[in-house]
Formats: structure tokens, sequence, C-alpha cells
RNA sequence: CGGGGUGUAGCUCAGCCUGGUAGAGUACUGCGUUCGGGACGCAGGUGUCGGAGGUUCAAAUCCUCUCACCCCGACCA
């Protein structure tokens, strides 16, 4: 293609609407144009990125066994009413009115659609297994849409649904898409890791998150270097520790605290380990006064406090009740000498702390010295109620944690039956028998994979696109082309060439200064460069640079073609 | 949804406090010079100052309301 024609709108300054480096580099580049929050016009530079990624994840499904389809963005609220979503899904579901009064939804996801299809379509157990996908837009009418098009409202997803005629086989499809998906984000060139994932109220141990490494990711993935252990924090276990409970050494003692509310603080004031403190997190459930305790350098996981029998669901409580149900203060409070009705839940490390400190239930005041058993009594329940973090052994029992974070671009999922007994889907099994059906769900975030790539992936001068999703692979860059007869004839030569050889080549044939063609072309990421200059057909050169090296390469003309193929060779290898 | 912030030329922003002719850079158009790293000169076009109401002789500027967008926290590809 040649740019002169290929709509190339770059910007020297970024918009203030952009925070991310990601999201600024994509409207510098010309990816993309906000067109309302969180919704996104895709330009001609940033679809053809768009499209190759689709086209990956369209060969690698289809090559593991995956049928293609479509299915409406929008659809009838029967259906979801149907699922019981329609409550569930809450004012992220993007809900309308057509002129009859009829309620309809914008797809967030399709579950409803394609088990109705299956209940329509598959009777029979001799049909299964079936895997269909789509390539579909997705509206989730989010909180807060925020990074460009790593969050925004309007999405490409790639959602794929699997109906199995028993859990042994959706637990090999399970396994089949868990290898597609690895091959998938290798070809596209991506740092990843996938790690085992929270699975909300489905439970069990099926789903698995792909996450792509960047400093900026949302999550926190908690990872063993030595083991292949790996999960989203939100799921990771916090061992209980080995070391039983120390006796006690010291007598409880009240110690002035003014203003010092805070673990921390209280650690500093009082020359002590933060280790050795306790924060104490009141909360309601269902009109229930309760305690969470945490170790002072620790912090709590909501996801895993939901989980804990009988507390779910659960909210912080206000300053008012808790003056009213301790009568103290936030910032002193503390398990010591409460009302014996008042259920306390430790976190597992705090139930083998002795000699600690914690709030005196009085302003300005806390204990040191605390000792469980003798000072109060040993806690209701003991549960995993915190983040791991670096450091904590793996739940493998194979090493030691590290945390790093991650982008979330592919999900996968067992959902067992969830969505077969909300509509009735079922088959018949070889003994006549009626049956639900087995079934999977795998998502990839399309349009978030753009983000996620340049996140990983940039420089000072612009975009570093893997070479299997760069909008172009190669550009020619001719300096003087609408001047030097001999440059256009050497370059239009090399472009043929090059497309002859089934490369992506954009030739720059804009009527622009050199430096202007090297920056847009540096800024868009493009992974290999050639330079046709006056100076180089002298020599019968043209002028190699890869996006990444630091210095360009004078290679003969006529071994320019096989130059290009040699490097893109390698690039694939490497990715 | 709670907290913070911003709306002035396509983009980046100044002007607002202290009311009085709407500005700079960049981008754009024309001409000339320049041409291997986002050139230079000259000339030119560019705005409902987010919107509505109010105060005032006079509002981008002060007041009220409203809308949009961004950032920080609880959800997800």
């Amino acid at each position: 293609m040649r740019a002169s024609r290929a709509f190339i709108t770059t910007l020297k300054e970024a918009p203030a609407e952009a925070e991310l480096i990601s999201h600024q580099l994509m409207l510098r580049a010309g990816l993309i144009r906000r067109l309302a929050s969180g919704i996104y016009t895709w330009l001609p530079v940033g679809l053809r990125i768009v499209r190759k990624i689709e086209q990956i994840v369209r060969e690698e499904m289809d090559r593991a066994g995956a049928v293609e389809l479509s299915m409406p963005v929008v659809q009838p609220a029967e259906l979801w009413q149907e699922s019981g979503r329609w409550q569930a899904y809450g004012p992220e579901l993007l809900r309308f009115k057509d002129r009859h009064e009829r309620e309809f939804i914008i797809q967030p996801t399709s579950e409803e659609v394609i088990t109705d299809l299956a209940r329509n379509e598959i009777k029979s157990y001799r049909q299964l297994p079936v895997h269909l996908y789509q390539i579909q837009t997705k509206f989730r009418d989010e909180r807060r849409p925020r990074f460009g098009v790593m969050r925004g409202r309007e999405f490409t997803m790639k959602d794929g649904y699997s109906f199995h005629a028993t859990h042994e086989d959706l637990v090999r499809e399970y396994d089949n898409m868990y290898a597609t998906y690895t091959r998938i984000f290798q070809r596209l060139g991506l740092a990843f890791r996938a790690v085992a994932a929270d699975t909300g109220s489905i439970g069990g141990t099926g789903s698995h998150e792909f996450q792509v490494l960047a400093d900026s990711g949302e999550d926190a993935i908690a990872f063993c270097p030595q083991s292949n252990y790996a999960a989203n924090i939100e799921l990771a276990e916090a061992l209980a520790p080995t070391t039983p409970r120390a006796a006690p050494t010291a007598p409880m003692a009240q110690v002035a605290t003014p203003g010092t509310t805070s673990c921390d603080a209280v650690a500093r004031l009082l020359k002590l380990p933060l280790q050795q403190t306790i924060k104490a997190l009141a909360v309601v459930h269902d009109n229930e006064f309760v305690l969470l305790l945490i170790r002072g350098d620790h912090s709590l996981n909501e996801i895993k406090a939901s989980k804990v029998p009988g507390l779910a669901p659960f909210r912080f409580a206000t300053s008012e009740e808790i003056v009213t149900h301790l009568n103290c203060k936030p910032g002193y409070i503390g398990p010591v000498g409460i009302d014996s009705s008042i259920r306390v839940i430790a976190d597992r490390s705090v139930a083998t702390m002795h000699d600690f400190v914690c709030g005196a239930n009085a302003e300005d005041a806390h204990l040191n010295g605390v000792n469980w058993g003798r000072d109060l009594p040993e806690p209701n329940l003991i549960a995993d109620l915190r983040n791991v973090q670096a450091g904590d052994p793996s739940p493998d029992g194979q090493g030691t944690l590290d945390i790093c974070r991650g982008i979330e671009v592919g999900h996968i999922f067992q959902l067992r039956t969830k969505y077969a007994e909300a509509l009735n889907a079922t088959v018949l099994d070889a003994k006549g028998e009626s049956r639900l059906m087995e079934m999977g769900c795998y998502g990839i975030g399309i349009t978030r994979i753009v983000g996620a790539a340049i996140e990983q992936g940039h420089d000072e001068r612009g975009i570093l696109f893997p070479a299997a999703i760069a909008p172009w692979t190669v550009c020619v860059v001719p300096i003087g082309y609408r001047k030097n007869p001999q440059v256009q004839q050497a370059t239009d030569t090399l472009y043929a060439q090059l497309q002859a050889a089934g490369i992506d080549v954009l030739l720059d044939d804009r009527d622009e200064r050199p430096g202007v063609l090297f920056a847009d072309m540096e800024l868009l990421g493009i992974p290999h460069r050639f330079v046709i200059s006056e100076k180089g057909l002298a020599a019968g050169t043209a002028e190699y640079k890869g996006r990444r090296d630091a210095a360009p390469l004078a290679i003969a003309l006529d071994q320019a073609v096989k130059h290009a193929q040699t490097q893109l060779q390698a690039n694939t290898v490497n990715a």
C-alpha cells in the first residue's frame, strides 16, 4: 500500500484525554479516535492491526476444531430474563426499547443466545461435542471506562462456547483451548502468562486467565519462579504459617498513641515491626456487625472474604456503626474486650501471632503485648482473608511467590451446566435419557490486545509492534521520491518485489521531508524499514534497519527482498 | 456511584485571580527557499471561549444551574 492513500493521521502531541502510554500512542499514531467515553472509531491503520489479530485468532480456533458463526448484537430481553441475567447483570447491561416498547439489550456476551440455539438444534449426544465462536462487537456500560481501548465500553471480543455430553469431554476441550490460547498469544508475539482465576459462583478449578505482562496492568498475578504455579491474586491462597503460635512473653499494656490511626504509624511510634500489629476491619453482613483481623503489613482480599461461610455479601461498616458497636472511633478499634456477640474472624497469619499490638477501643490508645486465649478469646473463625505478597510460600509447596502485573486478554471457563439448566438445554444420552449439556466458554479481548501489545512494546519514538500484528511488516522510505527519477524507479521496483514475495509492505510516497517520514514510520511501529536514497543507489545498496536496531545496515539492492524474508523469519521464530 | 480536576482554533495550551478589541505554538492554504531525522521566510483562513440563565454600561473572566470529558477508589475481555 502507498502511504499517500493510507489515511495516515499522526499527531505530534498526545491529546490531553490520554494518560496511559498505549492510549497516547494509539491516538498519536492515528489508530483510534474517541467518539464518546469508552467508544472509539478505528481508523484504517488501526483496523489493519485489529484484522491481523482477528485472523490469527480465527486460524487457530478453526485449527482447534471450533466453527465460526455470528450472533446478533441486539438481543431480546426474554432470553436474558429466562437466564436470570436480566436482573443479575446490573447496570452494565445496556437496555433499550424498540418502537413497540419491546425490551432489548446490546450483547455483553452471548451465553443466552448460543444456549438457545443449542437447545433448539442439538437433540442427541451424537451431535456433540460442538464448539461455536464469533468475533463480535460487545457493549458493557462500564462504571468507569478508561485507558482508551483497554477498558472501553464498546469493544471486539472473540467469544466461543462449547457443548458436551459429559464433564470429561468438557475438560478435554478446556485443555484444548488452553493449548490453543497459548498458541494464539505466542503467534501474536506477546509476553504472557496463563494464571488460575476465580470461578465465582460456578466454583471448582475450571478457569484460567491469559494475562499480558505489563507494569500498567490492572491485575496482580502471583507466580512461583520455582514451579509452574501462577494465579490471579484474587485467588492465590495464603498458606497458614508453619510455625506454631509462641507463648506470651509480655503482659498486655495500654499505650498512648494520640492521633495515630494506621498500623504503619503505630508501629513507627512504638518502634515495633509492622508485622507485630493487627488491623481490625469492621464489616456488616445482613445487619450483623463482624470484625475481620489482618496483620498490619497485609491487605484484605475482598474476594476471599466474600467466600467465608456466613459472611457474603458484606460491606464495610460506617463510622456510626463502629461507634455503636465498639463505643470507639475508627482508627483505634480492636478485638479485645468487645461484646462476646460480635463475631471475630481472623486471618490465618493473625491466629498464630503473639505479643501483638491492636487498637484499644479507646480514642488515642492501642494495646501492646496482646495474646490470644489470655487477653481475649480465640477467634470465632480462622480463614484465609489476605492477599498474598512477594516472599510468601507458594501454595503448591515448591518455592516462594513473586508478584507481577498483567492485562487480562483471554479467559477460559468451564461453565458446566449453569446456562443449560437455566434455559433447559438437554440432549438424549445413549440410554435415551435426557441430560443437561455441559458448557465451556472462551473469550479473547481482540481490541484490548492492541493496547496491551503497545503497553508491552514502545520506546521514546513510538510503538514497537510484533511483526504479526503490525499494520505493515515492512516499509520502504525513499529520500526524494518525487524529485529523483532513479530513486523513484528503484523504490517502485523494490516495492513491487516485496509485494510479489507476499510481504505486507508500505511505500511511503508522501511528499514530505525525510524526517517526517522516518518519524511516522517509527511512531507506527513498523518492524522493518528500507531506505532508498541517491547516495545508496550510487553504491547499489538500500539501507535496512529493524525498528529495534541501533544502527542501519547497507544491503545490496538485489539482496533486499531476501534480507527482508530472513528478518521476518527470525522474527516469527522469536515470537 | 463517591472523591478530585478540566472544558478557549483540528491538536497542545496561555488569557480568568484583578470584567473592557480572543491569543501563542503546532496543524492547515498559497508562494519562495530547503530536502537523510518532525525545516525556514512571507502572506492567509480558522473560534457559537462546552451549553443555559443571571449580575453588569460591558462577561472567556464574577454567580447559579446543566452537559461533556479526564484522573483516583469498588467490577471485567
